[in-house]
DNA sequence: TGTACATCAGTGAACGCGCGTTCACTGATGTAC
DNA sequence: TGTACATCAGTGAACGCGCGTTCACTGATGTAC
């Protein structure tokens, strides 16, 4: 077994890195889909068959990127996000540092968010880096309703069995009346963001600073952020 | 020139129907980006170059799966769009038909709504099929607010121009207080739709339909389709 | 109605390219004693 | 501190595959007179 801080530990680290690098570039370039270990490889002076000595698969290149990406994307969202400030300018904060990442790093953002690769499918280790924006977006709920006087959205009979479970599973601390709401704004978030960055939006939306600002504000009542009818 | 009813030209319609049934075959199989001329050809049992009588490219294809599935698409909307129906109504219908049509299609809605092809732009030809569905759901929103009685969503001073270029340009006789909310209500519409289809929702909503359907309602009130503030 | 010519669908071979992955190897770095 | 051995990064050739597109061709279908 190899030292931590030997030589070839450290130039195992940078290797890894600088594959990574330029994978990242590639994706950006030509997008998930024909991202080429054998590109990555010619790019960096190597051998193809070198990067197996690093990745196992293409694959495995592939769910590292997107762990990366969650990671990256999430550690956005955490430092857009004061935790001492007003629910509603938290949520705000969190939803636009999600545009503005995912409009930095449109293919990344198509990886993780965009149609599936095709015959790939992520494994659970993705689970924890993919769920760091959620957890954001919880807990921005759970404080907001800790406090009186916020009013909650309305919860139909039909999905009150659906709203515990949720509860139970991700969400405990937040009022049931508040959980499918939340879901429901999450998904939304993403496709405010999905639209613009996949260019639907083009002659369409033009200050699209203003109207995603607004747009999420909408959000932020949808899930009882604010005072006044939910 | 041919006769538009020679058996030639029915011939060519039938060839150029079956092409289109394959792709979309290996498109549900493998994806937009893994589609191939090579292998459409091969599982018809002609040679890959007598495609090219029928495409001039396999981008050309790819536009022509783009057409059809916003055609598909518009037309399982406009289908179940009842406009003698309340205007709440028609909005659930409309939503609820494009859900459906998408868990249908998944790799159609894919093409259309997901990560755009890398390499491909699509055409200008693709825009009036694009656009149908966003049309049924200003159509509602205009008669629903041609009459009285409904509350309309507030618009911040900074969004009012924004809003009466959007009227005049796709949604005249629709109010300026609608509009923006209208487009806000449509990408979060896709959003919903996009997170069931591409799988976000796994282990965490179980009564999709139920969800889906207070999810939509709640857009509705949005773009103040229903009695009460919005 | 029959003939001469034009149109067009489909063939088969080829071009040039890129891909993921395996394998036996060399030589440098690290480890145990 | 020096030596013998084990570990590991990187090489280079090869396997077997698939792709989009072009081109000269054959033969059948359609058109003009």
């Amino acid at each position: 077994m190899s030292t931590a801080h030997g030589a070839r530990a450290r130039a195992r680290i940078e290797v890894t890195a600088a594959i990574k690098d330029e994978a990242r570039r590639q994706l950006a370039a030509e997008g998930a889909a024909r991202l080429s270990l054998r590109a990555v490889a010619r790019e960096l002076g190597m051998v193809s068959s070198a990067l197996y000595r690093y990745f196992p698969s293409r694959d495995d290149l592939l769910t590292a990127l997107i762990i990366d990406a969650y990671d990256s994307l999430g550690e956005s969202a955490e430092a857009a996000h004061d935790d001492t400030a007003d629910p509603f300018e938290r949520w705000i904060a969190v939803c636009e540092a999600v545009r503005g990442w995912a409009l930095e790093h449109p293919h990344e953002y198509a990886l993780i968010y965009g149609s599936p690769v095709p015959g790939y499918t992520a494994p659970d280790t993705t689970v924890p880096a993919a769920a760091r924006v959620g957890l954001l977006l919880i807990g921005i709920a759970r404080d907001a309703h800790q406090g009186p006087g916020l009013a909650r959205p309305s919860l139909p009979d039909g999905l009150r069995s659906e709203a515990e479970r949720m509860a139970v599973d991700f969400a405990p601390d937040v009022p049931l009346e508040v959980v499918t709401a939340l879901v429901a704004a999450w998904a939304q978030l993403y496709g405010l963001v999905s639209f613009e960055v996949f260019g639907q939006f083009n002659r369409m939306v033009e200050d699209r600073e203003a109207f995603f600002r607004h747009a999420v504000g909408q959000l932020a009542r949808g899930v009882g952020l604010m005072p006044g009818p939910a």
